[in-house]
DNA sequence: GCGACAG
DNA sequence: ATCTTGTCGC
């Protein structure tokens, strides 16, 4: 798909941080994303002591959830792991990848927080500016805000808070195991991005675009096919 | 100053 | 995120 918008990810954290309290302001927290068709799911994985970053994306139909297209993407960086600043260690390797898939998705789930972020502005909604499409993100644990432990049913949830605000959901996806930590991203409403990943997990905790972005973004790492299609080669 | 801290 | 075998539980 077109990235609409890029800027340099060559910063100093102390750049990166000035960089998202400008980009903050773009996020939109609603949207109509009209007849929803087409989703995907972002991830990334590392190589353990080189700064090598794998991030693929994995486009799949909805609401059957195959799989349509998977595209990949390889970056050194030397940018390291700052707890808010992860947009720029994986956000490079992502844009490349997206800039590969054919797809034009209709919602993109990316691994990490939306606006539950200390400046409003974790790699879902970054992501979802500069891609300009609706984006939801879906955390496995919580970098700001407060939530209590969702009801144990399946679909239970409860309001992440942060100085009285609701910045995001804490959703119970399947009985016995963690909530995920849901965000709106860019250009969707908080309830509906908890409703799309309801509706997209299968027996798993994570719902499946995330889920077979991080099994592929696995898979090329050690070494597997860069970009397949579901018939092969 | 002391912890907390997405992936 | 990554390094790793077996093991407790549904």
């Amino acid at each position: 798909m077109k990235i609409q918008e890029t800027h340099s990810f060559d910063l100093t954290p102390a750049e990166a941080v000035r960089l998202q309290e400008v980009l903050r302001a773009r996020v939109r927290l609603s949207g109509d994303t009209g007849e929803i068709s087409l989703m995907a799911g972002a991830d990334a994985s590392y190589t353990k002591g080189s700064n090598e970053i794998y991030a693929v994306a994995v486009a799949l139909r909805y609401p059957d959830l195959t799989v349509v297209e998977r595209v990949s993407a390889r970056t050194t960086t030397s940018f390291p792991y700052i707890p808010g600043l992860l947009t720029f260690r994986e956000g490079p390797a992502l844009i490349e990848a997206f800039g590969r898939l054919q797809s034009e998705p209709d919602v993109i789930f990316f691994d990490g927080q939306g606006i539950a972020h200390p400046r409003g502005l974790g790699i879902a909604s970054h992501m979802g500016v500069l891609l300009d499409r609706p984006t939801v993100g879906v955390a496995k644990s919580l970098l700001v805000g407060t939530a209590a432990d969702p009801g144990p049913a399946r679909g239970s949830a409860s309001p992440v808070r942060r100085d009285g605000e609701t910045i995001g959901m804490a959703v119970r996806t399947k009985a016995g195991t963690k909530p995920v930590y849901v965000s709106v991203g860019h250009r969707i409403a908080l309830a509906q991005a908890v409703d799309l990943v309801l509706a997209t997990t299968r027996g798993y905790r994570l719902p499946e675009p995330t889920r077979q972005a991080h099994l592929f973004a696995n898979e090329v790492r050690r070494g597997g096919r860069q970009t397949t299609l579901p018939g092969g080669e």
